[in-house]
RNA sequence: GACCUGGUAGCUCAGUUGGUAGAGCAUCUCCCUUUUAAGGAGAGGGUCCUGGGUUCGAGCCCCAGCCAGGUCA
């Protein structure tokens, strides 16, 4: 019987490079493509040069694994799919997910097809993710599981993936902790074995946003208001699902101007650092930003009211469900466990579908909803669906 | 015009009976983290408004001035 082609996306670090290997053992033919999507180190804040080490020990480790080894430049794709939406979703006054549509449009679209139009059975990556295949009502699905290793779960960045997407997606590590990757990685002598975690925005690696940002966004000067706690006394939000998911909006008027800022859309909710305003006995938390007016709303304290928010809701056409044969009903409510952001514990919730749009009720409200960003739903260590953030 | 209170790190302030200064916030660095944030740990930073005086020694006492806010007329 003919081997199963798998792609790995080997992308220079441990965990992609254990993928391969064990792929490699479980007798599928193995192939490693490395993906260069951006090569402007203008903006890194390391000073070395690192696709080009990445990919070299891409190489190496294809070499040692005896596989054949390719590269691929999607710069221009990603520039187009990626770095395009972090702009343009910044100057709308929103926080973008950048890696999340790295995955959905790059590693499982871009290069799932290329690796597709090589003879490829499936491709497969290095994240903490797993996948299993069930029989349904509706025909054989995937589900989307969560990385065995808590903490360093990946689910979350894969949250937009679809079945057809997955259908053809091996997570060769997800069952493993990262102690046990990197033991094998040494056991093996893969020159990546102690290689540190990558961080910061996949491909393009740690950049100060501000910076990367200014590349298209003018500096423009505009006020800091605190807002004081007492502005929401006799403001509680009503108990409609659509109030509890609302914005508050606020005014100039509604503070005391604390400081000035360079751009209200290098904000986002719930920051603290960089605002410079200092002579609080609490830290002040960014809780709103109007780029309409470039204003950045400002409140004293974590626990300051305007951090929180009991619910959310996704837009109708925003919403993904990665399970669609589980599905929420219109008219019904499911319990679930959802959070706003990668490596947040996940919380308790009810997702409620409405006319215009699926709600997101949780049983504590939460700090520093954001648009932009992504809330994932998950039944256990199964992720059912996500949305962007409205 | 008289009187009162205050002028101490970037900001808000604390500094005990006089022995050359501290806290929070901010900033920076590191850690954590394949998003944005958050979080954790460290670090740097002060002509104590100015000029005199008393004292072995003054941010703290005295005098004068400057500045800010306030009170009285």
């Amino acid at each position: 019987m003919k081997k199963k082609r798998v792609i790995v996306g080997l992308s220079g670090g441990v965990d992609s490079s254990v993928a391969a290997y064990l792929l490699k053992q479980q007798d599928y033919e193995v192939i490693g493509l490395f993906m260069k999507n951006w090569h402007d180190e203008s903006v890194t804040l390391s000073n070395d040069c690192p696709w080009l080490e990445d990919s070299n020990d891409a190489m190496l480790v294809a070499e040692k694994l005896g596989i054949p080894f390719q590269t691929v430049d999607l710069s221009a794709e990603y520039k187009e799919r990626i770095v395009d939406y972090m702009f343009d979703e910044y100057a709308a006054g929103r926080t973008p997910n950048p890696d999340v549509l790295c995955n959905r449009e790059i590693k499982f679209d871009v290069f799932l097809k290329i690796a597709l139009s090589l003879g490829a059975d499936y491709v497969a990556t290095g994240h903490y993710c797993q996948k299993e295949e069930i029989d349904t009502a509706v025909g054989k699905l995937c589900r989307l599981i969560s990385g065995a290793d808590g903490n360093k779960d990946q689910s979350y960045f894969l949250c937009q993936l679809t079945q057809d997407q997955l259908a053809k997606t091996l997570f060769p590590i997800g069952h493993l902790q990262k102690a046990e990757v990197r033991k094998i990685a040494r056991e093996m002598n893969l020159v990546t074995a102690e290689k540190k975690d990558s961080q910061g925005l996949c491909f393009i690696g740690k950049v100060s946003l501000p910076d990367f940002l200014q590349q298209q966004l003018k500096p423009k000067q505009g006020k800091i208001i605190e807002i004081p706690e007492d502005f929401y006394e006799g403001r509680e939000p009503g108990q409609s699902l659509f109030d509890q998911s609302q914005k508050t909006t606020y005014q100039t008027g509604d503070g005391k101007i604390v400081g000035t800022h360079q751009g209200a859309h290098f904000f986002t909710i719930g920051q603290r650092k960089g605002l410079a305003v200092g002579g609080t006995p609490e830290p002040l938390f960014v809780i709103d930003t109007d780029v309409e007016e470039n204003i950045v709303f400002v409140g004293q304290g974590k626990d300051h009211p305007g951090l929180y928010r009991k619910a959310l809701k996704v837009k109708t056409d925003e919403v993904h469900w990665v399970r669609d044969d589980l599905k929420t009903p219109f008219g019904e409510q499911m319990p679930v466990m959802a959070r706003i952001r990668y490596r947040q514990p996940l919380q308790k919730a009810t997702l409620i579908p409405q006319t215009d749009g699926l709600y997101v009720r949780f049983d504590q409200p939460q700090s520093a909803i954001t648009s932009g960003q992504f809330v994932a739903w998950y039944q256990d260590a199964e992720l059912l669906g996500s949305g962007v953030i409205g």
